[in-house]
RNA sequence: GCUGAUGUGGCGAAAUUGGUAUACGCACAGCACUCAAAAUGCUGUGGGAAACCAUGUGGGUUCGAGUCCCACCAUCAGCACCA
């Protein structure tokens, strides 16, 4: 085989000469915007889960290309971030360092992948350039009330000495180090993405998404609809709102369960019994998310000494707090049906809550204690008889005329915690005064620079406020001494609007230009893992809206179409790790064999969206099959013209080119790399069979064989360089159009009409794909099996699919 | 517990969406070339002597089911005291 990595370097060199990847944005073809999740530079090198990611979404990339738009296809570095930040604690090289140094490696060893990226249109979210605009965002939704600032509490990792969000915290433990995370008090900045949550849901539906994906956001947002009901203390001073899915059994109240956080406790509480709630809170804060959260842990609680009243029926009710009552869901507040909730029941049988059924099942009498299903009323008064369907619609409109309750929706998600901790982020940009208070600043005043020299080990104080020049400051607004917000941005504010900014990067008067990123956005195919379902695709899709709602962009949503290549796993079939030892260099492979023969490789061994564990024994096979390919050009610049003729052979062998055209395109859009190259294996084998035969049309082998490179091309970019190169072509095969299917072409030469009795194949008959129905049956009926099947038999029916099948019922 | 996905040869996997199940490869075997080996090329390769039987299991719809419907089983993933 000549084809190696030499070959790869002479192309990619050639290519920077003749700024092949240059992207027009003068263009007048069809915009198509393509990109992958940009890559965080926390590592040296790419690994294999890069290039599996990027190798195939490039060939797809160059392949619409080929197709006749004038393809976007960018690529940068989510640069900000926690790993570069703990590499620094670790070795002491600062993250700006080793971000920078990465990100240099790493565009390196893309272009050494072959990828088609245009560097003049790239982001590093850690650079000034870009995080102005990070932090102009912020500015922007602080000044349309989307950002907000309030003393909540958050996830804290002891460990890494942060606030996590609640997506970053799995099971209870930090998602990085697994360390149990605890609640703490902090005053923090949110980002209001619960505003939009009926529209985050709504608009998946327009979304060409993998479903999975979506699901997982609905669960997230997390809608569900039901009542809010308010209840009065018994004294008649204080309100008790809660919220309940199931009005229907309002009469089955028999307490009210108050989070123990509550500041409302504090008011109700009476004397006799404010040691235990006392206690029972102190209790209750020393337990870990992880056992707060279990539900195999026994209900806990305590009696306020305080009674509500049931506005239904006016039954006087105590009033409890429990830990299973989660201050930040709903309204904090719940009131209890032993009868028909399990945790109720669990919680009223431990502590002797009386249980009363006002609902019973359609079917039977309802002796069980517990029955959580809907059902019919009783013991509910007037309501009796209803069924739950009815008594909540009922019940909720008797409620909003005695003006204490209405229908409403609650949703799961939660406001998104943007602060951070930590030095290696956006330094969020806030000016704190004493007489002006919380000051966003000025938009001309952006950036404000993250200094390079501060001390970033972690203890709990966020690094920045040890840096006295960048703390201190004037206020905007009346120039006194004021001091800066020490927090930095989730990465994931970084992250949620790239995709605008390409296009435009280099823009320094504005964030984006509005005409460009109207006529380049949404992207309409984004590729990445699906690690990312519920954060990074949720925050960015929350970020465009807003950003459409403050005028700035004329559309909804981010991406269009979604993919999620699959991982690849160690060769044990476990998650490749460092710790585990089952890590696979791809450098290595590419050394020995070149970059195409890797991408091919990863692209035909695998199914794209489901990965799998590493196996390099077909490796060697792609080779061979390069080794084909170069054999056959070299046979075809060789041979001689031995005809001129078109036979049925030669119609054979271009209704296989134009099948190989047609599937493989199909192929390549839906991402089935694998059995894109499987026909392209079929089409080179078919060339090969027709040249073994004696007489040789060489204009039809020059065109099948010049049709196998351009099909290729996009896959194996380098090496079909080279092969249309020593074809005697002077310009480069990328930039060649897509070939185009011959619709007379593809309906020439023989089929084979497989033929059923009864629904059994029996025979198979070859005839010319000319042929009438009735041609066939009588073709068939020729067929000496199928004949002796028919034998004192009558055919009841014949069941003819043109092209494909002759399926004939017979009856004995 | 809830939700979703997956289940096809010795292996990676395919099947134009209801129309020849196992394409394309790997591995294996045989043959050719060679003194020999490697490389390469060709041929064969689900089971069964055959009728036939085979797409996790059992039913169903249909002329025809890997594909659609019902009920199970197994594996994986996400969510989970959400009121």
């Amino acid at each position: 085989m000549n084809y190696s990595k030499e070959t790869d370097k002479k192309w990619q060199e050639e290519w920077i000469k003749t700024g092949l990847n240059k992207y027009d944005p003068e263009s007048k073809k069809p915009k198509f915007y393509t990109m992958e999740m940009f890559s965080y530079p926390s590592g040296a090198k790419l690994h294999l889960g890069h290039w599996f990611n990027f190798a195939p979404a490039d060939s797809f990339a160059r392949f619409k290309k080929m197709q006749g738009f004038n393809v976007f296809h960018p690529m940068g570095f989510d640069a900000f971030g926690l790993p570069a930040e703990n590499y620094a604690i670790k070795t002491g090289i600062h993250p700006e360092d080793s971000t920078l140094k990465n990100i240099d490696t790493m565009k390196r060893q893309l272009n050494e992948m072959g990828g088609s990226y245009d560097w003049n249109y790239s982001v590093e979210t850690c650079m000034p350039n870009y995080y102005k605009w990070t932090q102009w965002l912020f500015v922007k939704l602080y000044k349309a009330g989307l950002a907000y600032k309030k003393e909540a509490p958050v996830n804290w990792c002891d460990s890494c000495k942060t606030v996590l969000a609640n997506e970053q915290v799995i099971d209870g433990c930090c998602e990085r180090c697994g360390t149990e995370v605890v609640k703490k008090k902090l005053s923090q900045w949110f980002f209001k993405i619960t505003d939009y949550a009926q529209e985050l849901l709504d608009d998946l539906d327009k979304l060409d998404w993998p479903e999975s994906t979506k699901k997982v956001q609905q669960n997230w947002i997390g809608r569900s609809t039901g009542s809010e009901i308010t209840f009065k203390t018994e004294d008649g001073k204080h309100d008790i709102t809660v919220f309940s899915t199931r009005v229907d059994t309002l009469c089955g109240v028999t307490c009210m369960v108050l989070a123990p956080e509550s500041k409302l406790v504090d008011e109700i509480v009476t004397p006799d019994c404010k040691k235990a709630v006392e206690e029972y809170r102190v209790q209750t804060s020393k337990l870990s998310e992880i056992d707060r959260l279990s539900t195999e842990r026994p209900k806990t609680g305590t009696f306020t000494g305080a009674y509500a009243i049931n506005p239904i029926n006016n039954d006087k009710v105590p009033i409890w707090i429990a830990d299973y009552v989660l201050e930040d869901y709903g309204t904090g507040f719940v009131m209890v049906v032993p009868a028909h909730d399990e945790r109720d029941y669990e919680f009223a049988k431990k502590y002797n809550i009386p249980i009363k059924q006002v609902v019973r099942p359609k079917e039977d009498d309802g002796k069980e204690e517990l029955f959580t299903d809907d059902g019919i009323l009783i013991n509910s008064g007037k309501y009796d008889g209803l069924t739950s369907e009815e008594a909540r619609d009922v019940i909720t409109a008797d409620l909003e005329k005695m003006g204490v309750g209405k229908k409403t929706v609650n949703y799961r998600l939660k406001d998104w915690l943007v602060s951070r901790q930590r030095y290696w982020g956006a330094p969020i940009p806030v000016i704190y005064c004493d007489d002006c208070g919380t000051v966003v600043v000025p938009e001309e005043d952006l950036p404000v620079m993250l200094p390079y020299d501060v001390e970033f080990k972690p203890d709990g104080i966020s690094p920045l406020k040890k840096s006295k020049e960048f703390m201190n400051c004037k206020c905007p607004k009346c120039g006194k001494p004021a001091t800066r917000e020490a927090d930095t941005l989730d990465t994931f504010v970084c992250s949620s609007w790239y995709q605008l900014r390409y296009p435009d990067a280099n823009n320094d008067k504005e964030i984006f230009n509005k005409e460009t990123v109207n006529k380049m956005n949404p992207v309409d195919c984004y590729v990445g893992g699906k690690e990312h379902a519920a954060m990074h695709l949720i925050y960015t899709r929350f970020m465009t809206k807003a950003l459409r709602d403050m005028g700035y962009v004329d559309f909804d949503e981010p991406f269009t179409k979604l993919i999620h290549q699959g991982l690849i796993l160690g060769p044990d079939g476990n998650k490749m790790s460092k710790s585990k030892g089952n890590t696979v260099s791809p450098d290595e492979y590419v050394d020995k064999y070149g970059a195409d023969v890797f991408r091919m490789y990863l692209m035909f061994g695998f199914d794209y969206r489901k990965g799998g564990p590493w196996d390099d024994k077909g490796i060697e096979a792609m080779t061979k099959y390069f080794a084909r390919v170069e054999a056959l050009v070299q046979k075809t610049i060789d041979i001689k013209c031995d005809t001129t003729e078109v036979t049925l052979k030669e119609e054979d062998l271009l209704r296989l080119k134009n099948q190989t055209i047609k599937s493989m395109a199909k192929n390549i859009e839906d991402f089935q790399f694998n059995t894109a190259i499987a026909r392209s294996m079929e089409f080179l084998n078919g060339i090969n069979n027709y040249i073994n035969d004696e007489k040789v049309n060489k204009e039809v082998l020059v065109n099948c064989v010049e049709t196998l490179l351009k099909v290729l091309a996009p896959l194996a970019p380098h090496f079909m360089e080279e092969e249309w190169s020593l074809l005697g072509k002077e310009t480069s095969i990328h930039k060649e159009a897509w070939p185009e299917i011959n619709e007379k072409e593809l309906q020439g030469g023989n089929i084979i009409i497989p033929v059923q009795v009864n629904g059994k194949l029996k025979a198979q008959v070859e005839v010319s794909s000319s042929l009438s129905k009735e041609e066939i049956l009588e073709a068939v009926k020729k067929d000496e099996k199928v004949a002796r099947l028919l034998e004192n038999n009558e055919v009841v029916k014949e069941i003819y699919v043109p092209g494909k099948i002759l399926n004939l019922v017979v009856k004995k």
